[in-house]
DNA sequence: ACATGAAATGACACCGATGACATGACATCG
DNA sequence: CGATGTCATGTCATCGGTGTCATTTCATGT
């Protein structure tokens, strides 16, 4: 491959012209750019990154740790494809920084983040990303100072910078918008309870409730996730079965996530009922797929994983920057409560007005 | 950050006997690794791969181009995600080389295709690899000599190495198993007609049918893919009631994916047909959020994208070492197929039995 | 016509590793 | 006992760019 002076010798120059009009820093005649620019295409040059990075020590470099791409072949998924659309996002924002991502996969096993974050440093990575396949807490091993480093869809201990899912205020708008439509009882089918995740959802689902003047019933709770395993499906069953048949049963049920709803969907019918006229449900994640696909479409909670993904890339890249190092606190991103058919308006306000006409004639 | 001289101060020699510790090209004595060592951990040195490589020319990297991490959130997908199932394969193949990935993502414009591998080639990536959304046909721009490059999913007209899904074979196998299974009439709901893996997969369905000693009937043959775009509910609604209406219609829907089995289970029910009692449905991607889901389960064929991954960075390491370079022709790369409960047995072994039974006993 | 400063270019050292080669200390052998 | 070979280590140049500083060219003002 061509270097600088071979370009330099082609167009008569010295190197260090020819590597002004690579990187426009000064002054150069027209006619002097030329001749390089010609000499650079006749001699398909392209300049060596890893010297320009020993005297300039930028590499330009981002490193991205993930389970992502190990992830999405597990049963142990609780989501969907998070950490994939997380890094759709983050991918867009970085290489419009001009960035180059260099991604590794911790192929499920913690004990390779280590080396992989070496490998990073070697190449001397201007911030490092972690994504987790779900919302969690990890442990990361410790940096060098100086390498910035910001975790998405997961959080720690020692306060590194992190990006979340507002899963409170996503589970509590859905919740509310449920109530809005006349709907008093309300169950809600969770995922492992060991997850933050539920843990914040449930704060969400009884906020809601209490705004909206609906007491909480701990009948109506349950969790229903055994994490893909077999057995999953009847638990679902028995849990559906047992608040089914409560003097007072619910009209709506909540679900941890899409894929859960439409093991529900399944469920409800195979009791003979309609959907969603006699039995409304709504899922999480909004992962289209599912939601979309399903009759009736399925009310679900975006799940902003591409926006996650955008809004850790811009925290790293303003830490690499040195804006950004006075905000502490995770960034909590929510997203819209995507309202399709799969629960019914029970307000009926033409039969309300029905009944009115009816009262006044008798 | 430390440098190898850092270190050779403080172990007290000089930087090329570090140097031949970090890398045991040379014996080194005990004692004398030993204060290398701890001068090492102590100073947090970390090898700056750039350096490195300016002197041995290596840069243990390869590229990867994708519209993956873009294509997951277009509804132009068609057969969910799979250029990160690649990606993940391929992923595992290359670390465990002790190379290091670089991707990135042509957000689904072809135009920064070129720009993108310029990067690359100035990280002196040692080889490159096209991922594609589907099976389809590519044109990339010229790469310099002596940079090997593979194409996984995707194939051109100037012969550059590729991986490929064998699609011909995986219609071939599911639609064998559907007819020894008893059925002989077996509709086909395919995908874009433009797509290769349609032709392929046809001429698989219909090497199937001949085998099996099925006359083809084109009746039984409609495309219905619409992209993911309005009306292809309707679509599928019409083919669907058209070739039940047959004089004799058909006991199996083959779908074009699982996505569109998924429709065609809520179409096929809504006629208030029983699944899978009264008509079977078979899929295409085992994709399983799907396919493991819904009730019945999905009988599909696996569409193996992270052996393709596999198969992709196996052929890219060995271009690399020099050792492949006589294979010419794709690689194709074929999946099983998954037999769930969406395909009923016609054969009927037990009701002939109770039948004959009933026969006796007249 | 000459001083002046900006524009345009070049010379050279340096970034941090490693390859080639040299050197000194020992062990082994004829 | 000197020759020879191996082990262990050091010296120095080099990879391909860019930062620093020096030098030349040229337009402009007086």
């Amino acid at each position: 491959m061509a270097t600088i002076y071979d370009v330099a010798r082609a167009a008569g120059v010295s190197a260090k012209t020819v590597s002004r009009v690579l990187n426009s820093d000064a002054p150069v005649r027209r006619e002097t750019r030329e001749a390089v620019e010609g000499a650079i295409a006749r001699l398909g040059y392209v300049p060596l990154s890893a010297a320009r990075m020993m005297r300039s020590n930028k590499s330009g470099l981002v490193g991205l740790i993930t389970g992502a791409i190990s992830n999405v072949i597990e049963t142990t998924d609780p989501g969907g494809l998070p950490d994939l659309f997380i890094l759709q996002g983050m991918q867009r924002v970085i290489s419009q920084s001009g960035k180059t991502l260099m991604i590794a996969d911790t192929d499920g096993r913690s004990d390779r983040v280590a080396p992989l974050i070496r490998t990073f440093l070697q190449h001397r990575v201007e911030g490092l990303i972690y994504i987790a396949g779900y919302h969690q807490k990890v442990a990361l091993p410790k940096l060098p100072v100086g390498t910035p480093m910001v975790l998405a869809n997961c959080f720690d201990d020692i306060g590194t910078p992190s990006v979340l899912p507002d899963d409170e205020r996503g589970q509590h708008d859905l919740v509310a918008r449920i109530l809005a439509s006349g709907h008093r009882r309300v169950a809600y089918l969770t995922l492992r309870v060991d997850m933050p995740a539920t843990t914040l959802r449930l704060q969400g689902y009884r906020a809601a409730l209490s705004e909206g003047g609906v007491s909480y019933d701990a009948a109506l709770v349950q969790d229903c996730d055994l994490d893909g395993r077999e057995g999953e499906t009847q638990l679902l069953w028995d849990a559906i079965d047992r608040m089914l048949r409560l003097p007072d049963p619910p009209t709506t049920f909540c679900c941890g996530n899409d894929k859960m709803a439409l093991k529900v969907y399944g469920i409800l019918r195979s009791r003979g009922l309609k959907l969603p006229d006699e039995i409304s449900v709504a899922g999480y994640d909004n992962y289209r797929v599912i939601a979309e696909t399903l009759y009736p479409p399925l009310s679900t909670v975006d799940l902003p994983y591409a926006a996650m993904g955008v809004r850790a890339a811009q925290r790293l890249l303003a830490m690499i920057s040195g804006e950004g190092r006075e905000e502490k606190g995770p960034t909590l991103v929510s997203g819209p409560v995507y309202w399709r058919e799969s629960v019914t308006d029970k307000r009926q306000p033409n039969i309300i007005h029905l009944k009115t006409v009816r009262e006044d004639n008798q």
